[in-house]
Formats: structure tokens, sequence, C-alpha cells
DNA sequence: GTTACATCACAATCAAATTGCGTCGATCCT
DNA sequence: AGGATCGACGCAATTTGATTGTGATGTAAC
């Protein structure tokens, strides 16, 4: 398989929304037989476009009541210090997110924590610790309308 | 079931980052049998704990090349005025994500795009065309050395 | 026109999911 | 202290789904 055609793309689709969906069902929905849409969902594992599957837990279960969106600008802007952060970063169970971005800050970073005491507690004991930080900013999620995090 | 013990704790551990996992495979990991286990996941989907399962896509397979992150700031703070932001933002599906914040603006976006292009296209005639947007920053995401969405 | 290749559906086999049921341990009530 | 009740378990049988071999079909290339 070369390219992607329009059954890879329904059966992406479904597979985005419903990952755990039986091979049967998926088959019935993209319209071929069991073993052709299974073969094809393999391939698909093999070349690396599905790269694996999640449940979505609720974030309350997972111990998770306080989520925060931080901006970190390093006050240095080599290859050395962004490294160095981003190891630091890897290395926090509490960032589930750490992107590079263009603007007045390097990273912006999803914070996932109990409560805002926890938060504290990072935001000192993890951010507070890295050298490489100079500025952080947060914003916390207050509610979000929109989630279609995959 | 009332409360959720340290075995379903591994359970969502694995699930979260595992979502197909056979059951007889994530038994062994808890150390249950496969009945026992699938009984628990079947409960922890029927309380709401377990809200789905997704398939994680590479970006590039679904057509997209280009993703940034999109403060949004309104030109009033009435509800009516959060709550047209909000459906006008339901409606595009470039917007991946919408989370209500604190701070100088009242949303971030994640945006993603097929290219610079798509995103300008965006950017103008959806974002542009809000009446209630009264300030946009983007930042272009260069790099996300870690990710752990779901 | 022939050959090669990709993809399919069918069918057989294998593996996993599902469910009924008996057992065990903990808790509560008498 | 003993009996009853309830929750959770593992076992086993049954059902369902996954897997894979294979032949057929269509398309493209020579």
């Amino acid at each position: 398989m070369s390219k992607i055609d329009q059954i890879d793309r329904n059966i992406l689709r479904t597979l985005g929304g419903e990952g755990r969906i039986s091979n049967l069902e998926l088959a019935e929905r993209v319209g071929l037989s069991p073993s052709a849409c299974l073969r094809r969902v393999q391939e698909l594992e093999r070349i690396g476009v599905i790269k694996g599957y999640r449940a979505v837990l609720a974030p309350k279960a997972m111990g998770v009541g306080f989520t925060a969106y931080v901006t970190v600008g390093l006050n240095a802007h080599t290859k050395a210090s962004q490294l160095a952060f981003e190891q630091g970063v890897a290395r926090a169970v509490e960032v589930r997110e750490c992107h590079n971005i263009t603007g007045a800050w390097e990273y912006l970073l999803r914070i996932e924590a109990a409560d805002l005491a926890a938060y504290k507690r990072f935001h000192t004991d993890v951010l507070g610790t890295l050298p490489q930080v100079q500025s952080i900013t947060s914003y916390v999620v207050m509610g979000s309308p929109k989630d279609e995090r995959a």
C-alpha cells in the first residue's frame, strides 16, 4: 500500500473516535469484509499512520482536578539549554504536553495536577528548580468547551 | 464497586497507554483472571471513568502539517458573547481544542491545519468573521518534545 | 494477450470475550 | 460466636471475533 485511499480515511476517522470498535463492526462501517478490513488496519499500524490506541479517562478519576497551560521562557536559547529543559520536563508527570512554539516564549506546557496546592508545589519544586527557566506565566483552565484531543 | 482501588488504577494506567491491549494480556498485567479483569473494565466504562477509546493517528497522515496555539480575547465578556463564540468554534473542524483560561485572554485554542496557507484561511475566514473576537495571537508549534494527549 | 501484483471475500482455524456458577472472604446482624 | 448476606473472584463452557491461507478478480505493465 503506497497511498491512503478513501476507505483508509474512513477507517482512521472511525478509529479516531472509537478506538476499540470490533473489527467486525468496523468492516461493516467501511464496507469491506472483516479480513480485508483487518489487513488494512494492520498495515496502517505497521506504517505508523496508527501510532497506538489510548483509553480516554475522566480526569477526576485519575486524580486530576486542576489543569493549566503554562508559557515558559528560557534564559538562554542554546541547544544545550533547550535539551536540558526538555529532559527536566520529560521527567515531570504533571507535564502532559510540552510544545516548542514561536513568539515571546519558547515553550507551552499543559500541566495536570490534583489541585491548586499540588500545582503550586509543581510550580515551585519542578519549574522553580530548572535553571534554564527565566519566565513563567500560568493560565488556569476553567473549562474546555471543545476538546478533541487524541 | 463504590471506589477505585489499586487494581483499577493499574488497569486505567495501562489502558491509558495501550487502549487496545487484549483483556487476556491486561489481566496478566494486573494480576487478575481474565473474567475478573473484564468485569472491572466493564464497570469502569459503565460508571464513566473510561469514557472511550481513540486511535492515536500520525498528523501528517490526517493531512495535518501545521499546528498552532491561539489565544483569543473577546470584545465583550458577556455570557451571550462567550456562548456565541464557543458555538462558532464548535463548528470549525480546525479547532481541536478550546479552553477557557484565566488571564489576559478568554480562550486558548489548538488549531490543526494542512499548512500555513490553510491556517491563514482559517484565521481570516473563521476567526476573522466571528464578531466576538477582539484580539488574536498565534503561536506556531515547531515541535512537541512531550505529548501525552488522550 | 500475457504476466504480475494488489486487494478482495470466503472459509477454516485459532484465540479471545463473555457469562453462568460455585467458592471464598469480609462484614453485618442476631 | 455463629450465621447470613454480599461482593469479588476464578473456573469452565459457550459464543464471538480475530487470524490466516487461498483462490478469484481487476488493473497495470510489458
